[in-house]
DNA sequence: CTTGTTAATCGTATATTTGCGATGAACTAT
DNA sequence: ATAGTTCATCGCAAATATACGATTAACAAG
């Protein structure tokens, strides 16, 4: 892709929040989370289950949960047990939390 | 693409939250609603000086936000003034304030 | 009507995402 | 050692996203 010439520099702020909400863009994958935060189901075999999907593309999805630290997989052969990142889980609570406050929005209107 | 035969069935929820995060998972549209929310801008003329960008890609940009339902525009010619929409805006907060919420993570813990 | 300003849209090139089946890796059980 | 189970990874195809320059649309000012 063409870029930009002076590559736009964002904030660590604007990137993690970027990321994670790349993360929970795809519906599926906010159901796993939602799955995996309610306990209903922990391991991989239990989502491919529940989720109409092949199992690759769930692994897939799975992998970019984890690389967005949202998740964490404890292997337990042969099986992986999968379970909200709570630490990160946390962070995302409060990132979103502080973008989204009331007080940014409401400062100001313009109409 | 090839789509799975039976296609998954997302709730409203799903599609709404993996919607708002798609909105947001550019870090340029995160800088966009950042400066719209403080009001150090508000039409795209500014933002285009702002942000190292073409005005195309700009554009394409606040297009995006708008069909998320995040950022409104009035159009005030030659200029358009955008902002943040207020009501959609709170609605995001509840939603991903839900959806984060402490209890969900932290009511079984895996490890 | 012509010109200038502002912003959207079009067309294009490239990158990334999404989904699948097939295969591979890691480990258990026999 | 062999077979079975579970999950990750590879390779591919198709859809989407991203960025740009060029053009168009809408309007004001003269």
């Amino acid at each position: 892709m063409r870029r930009t010439l002076s590559a736009v520099e964002y904030s660590g702020d604007e990137e993690g929040m970027a990321s994670i909400a790349k993360a929970i863009s795809h519906p599926v994958r906010i159901r796993i989370l939602k799955l995996l935060a309610s306990q209903q189901c922990c391991f991989t075999g239990e989502l491919t289950e529940i989720i109409p999907m092949a199992q690759s593309t769930i692994s897939q999805h799975l992998k970019a949960l984890l690389d967005s630290g949202l998740i964490q997989g404890e292997i337990n052969p042969p099986k992986v047990r999968y379970c909200i990142h709570r630490e990160n889980w946390l962070k995302a609570h409060s990132m979103f939390g502080g973008f989204f406050h009331a007080d940014l929005a409401c400062r100001y209107d313009c109409h």
